[in-house]
DNA sequence: GCGCTATAAAGTGTATGCACTTTTGCCATG
DNA sequence: CATGGCAAAAGTGCATACACTTTATAGCGC
């Protein structure tokens, strides 16, 4: 009984895995950062048997570094990771997409809305705080196809986006994403399903483009090249 | 040391999980089946702690159904849950395609035809080693593109379908799809990619089509139906 | 004979303990 | 002062133990 996470009746296990998917979408938690499990454990009230199963489902969602003997460590994606895991999204949101495309109620459309406002609103503040609620928006709508094993994949794939960004990207990119949302609803609400699709596919487009084509922190990563510059004196 | 499973250097629960994937796709195990931790761990020679744990990765790969106090059991898919699957599927294979087409050496041509042949020499044999070579050579289709992203994705997905496929498939279902392997093969070395991908899902959906469409075995479970006939005399 | 309940058996959820491996930090040595 | 090696500390790998839950069984009343 160290912190508040007490969800006791429910699956303290699954409260860890969302702790964690969390804290790394947001950026508190930084690619190569050590996750061992006992202080996991502790931070979160249970033993370390539980901890370690938490950080297996993780590492099975390619969140996390699982290495025999070795510390468990925050992934690492390469920007080639990165490319890769932005094609497959683009796959999986294009059908999400054309499910969705003309069957949203005004309910959903409100829900969708909603998260946009809280996307407005937070424009500002932290950083992690925009991503957060770009990846939530992009979940609630593949939520609201009810298949669940295409939510399974759009969740995964976007947490694994979100920390790509958190690894990669220059701060402050997500701006635009915004009215780009707001559009995204409105032809999804109407439009036709292959025009709403290119929009999605566009818009993934685009934000992988804003956060890795410049930016690429991994370099700073990178001895070799860091060095670069002051080896010649 | 109960059995021969001994892969001591190597990962005990990683062994586990790979024979029970293969069990599975293989029609060894059913939907429903029951996998209890002790008599998994005892048939891999293994505590309960590791079962458990492998247990813990087959449900999130969706091959297992792990519920609070319940027993694991194999995961039972619904024709709308294999219809989800071979659409997921789909895309991802199209973009395996995408990626490979016009750059196939003579070498990965050769390692797939030795796939078919082996396919066609298992064509009269037990159901379930045509399903497991069908899959093989997609997944090794996928491993030829380097991308271990999207490896694992249609590695995972894959599973899921033959899963699918053993559970809800009539039985010889799978003759076409030798010749059609053969002629993928032969496009994505020489075709435009366009062509290519469109082949492959050609082909999946032929593989979804000719499996599920009016064989539905999952009536067969609907005991009312069974003992219709037998209910007259 | 049939259904209901009490009780035992089987099974899961979790913590703890111990052996082994990796890492760290210190000290001796050149 | 830098360097190599060794010992302690930290951490993982795995099995076992025990409490609690579900499931199966057998006995009991009707």
């Amino acid at each position: 009984m160290t912190t508040g996470a007490r969800t006791v009746g429910g699956d303290r296990m699954a409260a860890i895995c969302q702790g964690i998917r969390r804290a790394i979408i947001e950026g508190a938690l930084l690619p190569g950062d050590r996750l061992p499990e006992d202080a996991l454990g502790e931070s979160f009230g249970v033993s370390r048997t539980i901890a370690r199963h938490a950080l297996g489902q993780l590492a099975a969602e390619g969140l996390v570094d699982l290495r025999r003997n070795r510390i468990a460590t925050v992934t690492a994606p390469t920007p080639a990771d990165a490319r890769d895991i932005f094609d497959i999204r683009v796959a999986l949101e294009r059908q999400v997409v054309q499910h969705l495309a003309g069957h949203l109620s005004a309910d959903q459309v409100a829900v969708l809305k909603d998260i946009v406002q809280q996307e407005h609103d937070a424009r500002h503040g932290p950083d992690g705080a925009s991503i957060r609620l770009a990846t939530e928006f992009h979940i609630r709508l593949a939520e609201m196809t009810s298949k669940p094993i295409l939510v399974r994949y759009v969740t995964e794939i976007c947490y694994r986006a979100g920390l790509s960004l958190a690894a990669l990207a220059r701060p402050h990119s997500s701006e635009c994403a915004i009215s780009e949302h707001l559009a995204l609803i409105d032809l999804i609400a109407r439009g036709p399903a292959d025009k709403a699709a290119d929009m999605m596919a566009e818009h993934l487009e685009a934000v992988a483009t804003r956060a890795l084509l410049s930016g690429d922190r991994s370099r700073s990563r990178d001895l070799v090249n860091i060095l670069q510059p002051y080896a010649k004196g």
